[in-house]
Order: structure tokens, then C-alpha cells, then sequence
DNA sequence: GTCTATAAAGAGATAGAC
DNA sequence: GTCTATCTCTTTATAGAC
């Protein structure tokens, strides 16, 4: 396993062991010596190549992330040739939201349920901190997402809809995080349990909660 | 803000100390002097009153999530009351999960933003490690829940029921965590924004994922 | 119970030889 | 580019005076 690292670069097989490692356990608990000898390299590499663990950190969020929004944009301007100005069928909505995340999952070398905890844990660890690269791209994805939904669901109003997408973020989140970890509270044998076997199982729940009644004590007098 | 400390004994200022920073910053992110100083104790004090770091942490997280989880179980005890053997609604069943947190967020003296961040950073930071006393109340908890949906949702297979309290999860731990971060990522203004004026919300949300169809790929033949 | 002082270990980062 | 050696800082935890 360790044989195959001299070919790579040191500064990519540095970028390789740290999304291990901080997947495995968190970007505060891993320690420059721990990334360096995963990486077979020496403990003062990070700080030749990265100048700091905080900007590898970034490096490691970013080059996952990144490609991720771009093929959520890049799905969306899909659906806008198919469908034109008229609203999408939301479940292709959802879909182009989330199907990038999968695929990211399966190019990157990561065991699939290491790919989500990268992000979630290198971020939750350092507070709220996100790559400077990164926000105004999650900006950029989510408004355009908003903006079809909201066409999508007609009979909601703005606020439930950013509400409603904020929950359905919350359910990806949860499930990148944790789905190797569900089988611990119940003593159900599972099958398929991969963020891949789950997917279609996220977008079924996630139409349903979008498209659900807003019960009385919410109405407003807009919609 | 300080003066009133007197009164209180050090265990608990520091324990109420704790939870305030850890919320605010993670546990990792806090150290014994930050939370000394914030408590008004001596360094060495929580290593007196609690031998370690680590079992003060068990006993933030221990109580606050141990009334939430007898309130959850109390009030499914209150449904069959009413229900008996027939299958409880779902919302009810879901006011049953959430109402209890949200209840204790009250209850205890955090601004609501911070109290899920207590356990959500706790748990997160610390790796798998949830504090011994609470993880057979967590599946106890769980599987009273489960049980209870499988007969509200007699359309659904139970491992489809699972993921879908999973998912349920994931929105409510998701909007603990970062419902005040939600407009940071729009320009829309929002209005109610706590996790008090988003309950409503959240049980909307999850009842229509719940309930929500299964789509043809899922679809075995056991339903 | 509360304090000071300090031990012991570990962190990130750097200087300078090779 | 890579290495060793080390600096400086901070951490948790403890020992012992009061």
C-alpha cells in the first residue's frame, strides 16, 4: 500500500494522506507528524509545500468541493436546455443537486464514506471558517438552486422554500456523515447501505418534504 | 454578567461554562484554562471536581440529552394512552421526537442556537465516542420511535422506514446546528430564524419525507 | 476546596545542513 | 526538495502549600 507512493508527487501524496486521515478523524485531532508519515514524507513538508496546516486544510476542502459545484451548475444549465424557462420537474432538480456529490465520492480515491466526512468534519472542527475560494461558490449554487425550486414549487412561498432547502442540505449532510453508521442503532440487518445504494432513497425523501403540506399554525397570508 | 456567581457551587459553573464554550467553539477548540477563566474557577478545578477533560464533557452532553430522551419516551407513552394498539399519527409521532428538544433547549439557560451545538460539537469532535451512559437510551429511544412509524406507514418496508428516520435525523440535527447560519448563504431576508419558529417547520418537512413515494428504483417486492 | 507552580507531552513552525 | 534538530507555545494533569 505504501509501495506505489513514489511515483506521486509529495505534495499530492501530503494532500492524499491529510483527506484520510482528517476524514478519519477530524482536522484537529491529526497532527503534522501523523499527515507526514501517512505521506511518507517529512514532518517539515507540509509547512515547504502549504506553509501551514490551515491552507492545506483549504487545499484538501477545496479540490473536493469545487468540482462538485461546478457540475451542479453545469447539470442545472442541462435541465435549462431541456426544459427552457419553464419550471423543472423537481426530482431532476434534486437530483442535479446531489448526483454530483456521489460522483465526486466515487473519483476520488476515498472510501465512499470517508468523502463526506472530509468536508463536514474539516469544517465543523474549525468553526466557521469556510475556503475563501469556496463561499462565493456555494453562494452562486445555492441561488441558482433557490431560484428553480421556488418555480418548481409554485404554491410556496420564498422562505418555506430556502427553509425546505435548507433541510434537505441537512439530510445530505447527515447522510455523507453517518451512513456507515445507521446500522448501530437498530438491530435490523441492512442491505445497501453505501451514500450510493441511498441516493435515490435522499431524493424520494427529500421531494416528499419539499412538496409537503404547510400545516395551519405556518400560513401566512401569502400564500 | 459574573457578579451572580457566587452563589453557585464551582461544579456546576463550570459545567455551565463548558457547554457554553464548547457550543460556541467545539471541544477540541476549548481548553481547561478557557473554561476556568469563563467559570470564574482555578485551573485545576475541573480536573478536581471531574478527573479529566473528557468526563466533563460526558456529563454536559449526559444532561442534557438524558431528559431529552425520557421526555421523547413519556411522551409515546402519552399517544398509546390515547391510541392504544392502533397506529399513532404521524405527526404525532414526530412532535413526540422533536417537542422534547426543543422543550430542553428552554429549559436549559443556552441561547436555543447553542444547544445543539453542545452535543452536535461534543459528539462530532470527540470521534465515535458517546458518553456510555447515554448510547443504550439512544437505541432504546430509537427503536421505541421506529416501531411506532412502522405502524404509522404500513405502506413502507422497515428498512425504508429506517432511512427515513435517519434522514429526519439529519434535518433535525442539521437545523440545531447551523439554523443560524441559514441566511447566510441568501440575500433574502428571513423573519423567525430560532429553532422555536422552525419546529413547525421541520415537522412538516419530515412528515411529507416520510410519507413521501417510493420510486420505481427503490421498489422491491416486499411492498 | 482552592490556590500556585510545575511537570510531561505534544503541537506548529523554522533554520540551516545536505 | 528533503532532512535533522530545535524553538516556542500550549496543552492536560498533578503535587503540594494554604
Amino acid at each position: 500500500m505504501e509501495s506505489d507512493n513514489e511515483k506521486v508527487s509529495t505534495k499530492e501524496r501530503l494532500l492524499v494522506a491529510a483527506e484520510k486521515l482528517f476524514a478519519e478523524k477530524g482536522f484537529q485531532e491529526v497532527s503534522l507528524r501523523d499527515i507526514t508519515k501517512e505521506a511518507n514524507a517529512n514532518v517539515a513538508s507540509v509547512n515547504y509545500y502549504f506553509s501551514s496546516k490551515d491552507v492545506l486544510a483549504d487545499e484538501v476542502i477545496t479540490r473536493h468541493i469545487s468540482p462538485v459545484n461546478d457540475a451542479r451548475l453545469e447539470a442545472l444549465e442541462t435541465l435549462k436546455k431541456k426544459y427552457g424557462d419553464a419550471a423543472f420537474p423537481l426530482r431532476e432538480i434534486l437530483q442535479a443537486f446531489m448526483k454530483p456529490m456521489v460522483e465526486q465520492m466515487h473519483s476520488s480515491g476515498l472510501r465512499s464514506d470517508l468523502f463526506g466526512k472530509v468536508m463536514g468534519r474539516c469544517m465543523a472542527d474549525r468553526g466557521k471558517k469556510m475556503p475563501v475560494q469556496v463561499e462565493p461558490q456555494m453562494k452562486a449554487v445555492l441561488g441558482a438552486f433557490i431560484s428553480e425550486l421556488i418555480k418548481a414549487l409554485p404554491n410556496l412561498d420564498a422562505e418555506t422554500v430556502l427553509w425546505r432547502l435548507h433541510f434537505s442540505f441537512g439530510v445530505v449532510a447527515h447522510t455523507l456523515l453517518f451512513s456507515d453508521r445507521i446500522a448501530d442503532f437498530t438491530e435490523m440487518p441492512l442491505e445497501g447501505m453505501g451514500m450510493d445504494a441511498s441516493l435515490e432513497r435522499v431524493v424520494d425523501y427529500c421531494c416528499g418534504g419539499l412538496l409537503a403540506e404547510v400545516s395551519a399554525e405556518q400560513q401566512g397570508g401569502e400564500q
